[in-house]
DNA sequence: CGACGGACCTTTTTT
DNA sequence: AGGTCCGTCG
């Protein structure tokens, strides 16, 4: 007899669902029914006696999170899942955190720094370590910090590893080590974590505190771990040290859907597994339930070309479908166009709704075109990613204050909002104020509070002293009322929301409907019965700013809502459409240009088109331009590696670019290509009117394998490229992969030279020298 | 002290 | 292209 939630899994999900004690490795294909694997065994779980308070399931989204919770509720037929401790890994350990603040040092609503906060403390330390801004770049040295942050290396660890010393000097940047320690010093005054800290702090608390170790271990006696391909080392040790006692570790991935490894994600993990735990229970779901035949095919087809993974094969009983469409258009607007037109016209024709189609694009730059043709069409869309709505200025501004009200100790707040509205404490007072705050070891903060005594100008203190009264009034009102109606009072005594108000621009009204919104989702959470601090109750207005931090635009989506979905390939992952567009594939894009250095990189890129691919469950589109601008400039890519890499058979190159009908998808070119003849008319757009077809014919004709033409030159031993302003017309030089050839000419401006160059083996092309490497043949 | 305008730089991907 | 930073002007 099986209890009803069992029915329905087929054998290989039974027996993930009913192993419940001991450790399990779920190896899962992409739409191979994981989530209801993971939901069903939570539901199992608990069915069988064990407590939903002592189940610790992690996620990496928000949303993620919030599914299992719900399809767990919907499993059980009650609501005792309201107990579990479903989270993202970095809101869970806030939670804990947050509840173990003191052992670490921490004030109980220490601030979380998100990626801006932390590159701005960044920028702050390298000024005062007179250092030089321009070779340590925030982003630079953020990522540096971040990385060691995430293979659980400290500052201390990080100054004695002479490997890191090494990899610093060879980039000229030594004083790495210098400024990580004295940007976590920064953050522990302020008061404040970043996202890093909440792992590398959760870590640091389990390994140093014994009894808080020991507490959580016998909390979490069943430790659920979704997408276990993309942990990284301190997660993986956090996970480990919690489920030591019971060993009751349950870890679902795909080692295909390895795509973090930019954020220190490895792949070890999954090998480690098996290497930690004596008798892992291995369990492989590769059937597929989501896709078309020809979508698993090309998925399968091209991730082959990766060296290292687990093996196992995708397959799925689904109908064989559509094969996949491949389209070139000639600009990044034609793509643009393009896909609003094939998806108007699916709609029409198969009875789509806009929520069926999605836009899955390399990189968040590459909305814009998008963006403007779906407006145009009239299709309603959103944009996924980007600037979430907590980053937004005004935002960021009203919740700085709400940030110094529960934490006078967070600097960066208070930089923010000191002189936001204007009130007379500009830019040298509030430097005086830093200096004096370093001097005396205090806080900014502090330094205002007692204003008097360091020698202000009689105006500034006033203005200084009325700024602190109005802090400690609203942390007074704290203790009386709730989150929201201290929100309101801040809008109120600043004045932001009055001057927003009168604000009647276009971008005023925005600003204020945006603080109107952030009002409103404070009340929200303020008034919800049961909230994502469950157990704890926790209605501060130092919960509320802890979790909101951690919001990303992703978990704002709204199933209901009719919309063209538009997104990066990352944030895509775990979710499925109809119907599918893949854009922007092209060299140097997709792959990123950044991430064709090494194999391992290659293959990360790899796995990220085979998660864009088995996104789709019906009809996918594959799109390229030829050329397309990429900070103000226009470029030309080759078409993707991807696409020689897929199976030629399965892949429907009828289909027309160029968007509107009196376009061209400029295959005239492509003919020349073949021909091997003068490719200088694809990037000429009087040439391309010219050879658009006839009438309303659409353009049906091949698509070149992008690489057949000049994947065969090998550069020459001493290849060497030279400086550009060293080329003139008649020089004879050698492309790395066009092969030798003659400058016939140089054209346009000063900083963005372009050679025409005659190839002996690949005709006439126009290269920009910036980019380019050329070779000077004596 | 703040508003404007011109250099300058950017870009993978995210919690 | 679009945002940020710094210099100049009122």
């Amino acid at each position: 007899m099986q209890e009803a939630y069992l029915n329905g899994l087929n054998e290989k999900q039974l027996e993930a669902v009913l192993h419940i004690k001991g450790p399990l490795m779920i190896i899962a294909g992409a739409g191979s029914g994981k989530t209801k694997v993971l939901t069903t065994r939570v539901a199992h779980l608990m069915h069988s006696g064990v407590d939903s308070f002592n189940i610790l399931a992690l996620t990496f989204t928000n949303k993620a999170a919030a599914e299992m919770k719900e399809r767990v509720e919907k499993a059980l037929g009650n609501t005792d899942a309201r107990n579990l401790y479903i989270g993202t890994f970095h809101s869970v350990f806030a939670r804990i955190l947050r509840a173990e603040a003191d052992k670490l040092g921490y004030p109980k609503s220490f601030t979380i720094y998100d990626t801006d906060d932390s590159r701005s403390v960044i920028k702050a330390v390298v000024n005062d370590m007179g250092l030089d801004d321009k070779l340590y770049k925030p982003n630079i040295v953020h990522n540096r910090i971040s990385s060691a942050k995430n293979a659980l290396v400290g500052p201390t660890e990080y100054a004695m590893d002479t490997f890191l010393k090494q990899e610093d000097a060879r980039s000229n940047r030594p004083a790495i080590a210098e400024i990580y320690a004295s940007y976590a010093a920064r953050c522990f005054k302020n008061g404040a974590m970043d996202f890093d800290d909440l792992l590398f702090k959760m870590h640091e608390l389990l390994q140093n505190f014994p009894e808080v170790l020991h507490k959580y271990q016998h909390k979490f006696k069943y430790i659920l771990i979704d997408e276990y391909q993309d942990t990284n080392p301190v997660q993986y040790q956090i996970a480990k040290l919690l489920a030591a006692v019971h060993e009751n570790l349950c870890v679902v991935g795909d080692d295909a859907q390895s795509i973090y490894s930019f954020r220190g994600a490895t792949i070890e993990n999954i090998l480690q597994f098996q290497k930690d735990y004596d008798d892992v229970k291995l369990v492989k779901l590769e059937q597929n339930y989501r896709s078309s035949q020809s979508i698993i095919g090309v998925a399968n087809y091209v991730i082959k070309n990766n060296v290292g993974q687990i093996p196992k094969e995708l397959w799925t009983e689904n109908e064989t479908g559509d094969k996949i469409k491949l389209v070139r258009t000639m600009t990044d607007n034609d793509e643009g166009k393009f896909v609003a037109d094939a998806i108007q016209e699916n709609k029409l024709r198969n009875h789509f709704y806009n929520k069926d189609f999605a836009i899955l694009y390399r990189t968040n730059a590459q909305s814009r075109s998008f963006e403007e043709s779906l407006r145009r069409t009239g299709i309603a869309y959103k944009i996924y990613g980007g600037l979430s709505f907590y980053q937004r200025k005004e935002v960021k501004d009203y919740i700085a204050y709400l940030r110094i009200i529960v934490n006078t100790k967070d600097e960066e707040g208070l930089k923010r909002i000191i002189n936001y509205p204007a009130r007379g404490i500009g830019k040298t007072t509030m430097e005086k104020c830093l200096v004096i705050a370093g001097e005396q070891n205090i806080t900014f903060f502090e330094v205002l509070e007692k204003a008097k005594v360091f020698g202000f100008k009689a105006g500034t203190l006033t203005a200084i002293e009325e700024f602190v009264t109005m802090i400690k009034y609203f942390q007074n009102q704290l203790t009386k009322h709730n989150a929201y109606d201290v929100a309101v009072q801040v809008g109120k005594h600043t004045n932001l929301v009055k001057e927003l108000f009168n604000d009647k621009s276009t971008e005023g009204l925005a600003r204020y409907e945006n603080i109107q919104e952030l009002l409103n989702s404070i009340k929200e959470w303020t008034e919800s019965p049961s909230n994502d601090d469950g157990e704890l109750g926790d209605k501060s207005l130092g919960s509320y700013l802890q979790q909101i931090t951690l919001i990303t635009d992703a978990d704002n989506d709204n199933e209901n809502e009719d919309t063209v979905k538009l997104m990066t390939v990352h944030a895509a992952k775990g979710l499925e459409f109809a119907c599918v567009f893949l854009v922007g594939l092209e060299e140097s894009l997709f792959p990123s240009g950044m991430s064709v250095n090494t194999r391992e990189e290659l293959e990360e890129e790899r796995r990220l088109f085979y998660v864009a691919v088995t996104r789709a469950k019906k009809h996918l589109w594959l799109t390229y331009a030829n050329t397309r601008y990429r900070y103000g400039q226009l470029v030309q890519n080759d078409p993707s590696r991807f696409i020689d890499e897929m199976p030629e058979e399965q892949i429907d190159k009828s289909s027309s670019g160029g968007g509107a009908k009196n376009q061209s998808s400029g295959w005239g070119s492509a003919y020349d290509r073949m021909q091997g003849g003068s490719n200088k008319s694809w990037i000429d757009p009087e040439k391309n009117t010219r050879t658009k077809t006839e009438g309303s014919k659409p353009s049906y004709l091949p698509v070149v394998a992008p690489h057949t033409l000049n994947k065969n030159h090998i550069p020459s031993a001493n290849f060497t490229p030279c400086d550009p302003s060293a080329l003139e017309a008649g020089v004879k030089i050698e492309h790395q992969k066009f092969g030798f050839g003659v400058i016939k000419e140089i054209e346009g401006s000063a900083h963005n030279p372009i050679a025409i160059i005659l190839f002996d083996k690949n005709g006439e092309k126009k290269i920009m020298l910036n980019y380019a490497k050329l070779s000077i043949v004596p």
